[in-house]
DNA sequence: GTAAAATGTTAATCTAGTTCAACATCATTT
DNA sequence: AAATGATGTTGAACTAGATTAACATTTTAC
């Protein structure tokens, strides 16, 4: 449950010599946030970009009206941030807080910077990892127009059993951009269903 | 109206050298498409990624019941593929499509693969603008949840007014996720509101 | 310059999903 | 074990936006 976890889970993706785990040792650091804690607050600067050893997170906005707005839920062995607000260190967008008692690998701005220079190679894998992301949020937009929102619990349902397990079903609604009351609609019809 | 411009475009980003020039006019190809013809269609292996001199594509996803969804355009000086096929070489989910004749500069994967260990900086470059899109993909879930069609359309309009002017209401009815009846239904209201 | 195709408009009817309100259940703290 | 707060359910009334269909306008091709 250490820094070690990091280092494996980043192994998988390119190969480290012992000189590169030690620059990243040197610029990590691992932080506990307890349920309920912000990892970011709209409106601040967006300082880390944050790798989870265990816990849970979401990633929600504020609407004018006081609604919050869930964009994605983050578990184990996920990288969780602002990404706007951190790649151009400006007011985030969004708000990062934990669902549970969460363990993060922590690295900031200028760190991450000074840790580009020094393995380059970390470019390759940040721009993969981005490049993932990008390509399931275009997916997701399209999910919400083509599809109704019985189908989309359904395929979240599948995708994401973990998530949907440890998460309160009003929360899966926001993340699903409906009211929680329909979505108690849409799991009770599901049940009939069978 | 050739390579220069693309190598132009990118001195903004990095600074390439004149043998990193050389390496990319060895590694990149101009092509001509015609309005209504097909960079990538859904169900066929992204070969290229795309980067657009002149001209107008859309990106778009046709469902079951034979419905077009657009997620994107792409216009000058900006990127169009798709990603998911393009980086895993699986067959793709969209279809890219021209709405004006366009004139692109294509990388295949295997050059881009090539290039990604011949120019690491390539590396920085594509993550930064995989970044960008990323961050403005989320930005678009949120609006699509938190605001009515009404203000997404006033949103797009002063967003992309280039693209606003250049592309048939339907399109734009399409990437806004509403029908076109309805797109005509805002347009006239906000006519009267002034 | 005319026909055909593509694009845009208007209005009536319909529906997926919202809102509100009241109640039910579960979990946590004391 | 009672009380409080958080989460989930049900139903009635409502609305943003879809669908259909008929027509209007603009663009393109011959």
């Amino acid at each position: 449950m250490d820094i070690s976890t990091f280092l494996t889970y980043l192994n998988n993706y390119i190969d480290l010599t012992d000189e590169e785990e030690a620059l990243l040792r040197a610029k990590v650091v691992r932080r506990t946030y307890l349920k309920n804690q912000y990892i970011v607050q709209q409106g601040d600067v967006c300082t880390s970009v944050n790798f989870i050893i265990s816990g849970c997170t979401k990633t929600f906005f504020m609407d004018a009206e006081g609604q919050e707005h869930i964009v994605m839920f983050s578990i184990e062995e996920w990288w969780t941030s602002d990404l706007g607000s951190f790649t151009s260190q400006t007011p985030s967008d969004f708000n990062v807080q934990c669902i549970e008692n969460t363990q993060l690998i922590q690295i900031t701005y200028q760190n991450l910077e000074t840790l580009y220079r020094q393995i380059p190679k970390l470019e390759r894998f940040f721009r993969k990892i981005v490049e993932r992301a990008f390509v399931a949020s275009q997916k997701r937009i399209i999910r919400n127009f083509s599809l109704d929102a019985k189908e989309r619990y359904k395929i979240f349902e599948h995708t994401y059993p973990r998530i949907n397990q440890r998460v309160p079903q009003y929360m899966i609604a926001s993340y699903l951009g409906i009211s929680k009351e329909f979505l108690s609609k849409i799991k009770s019809q599901l049940i009939n269903e069978q």
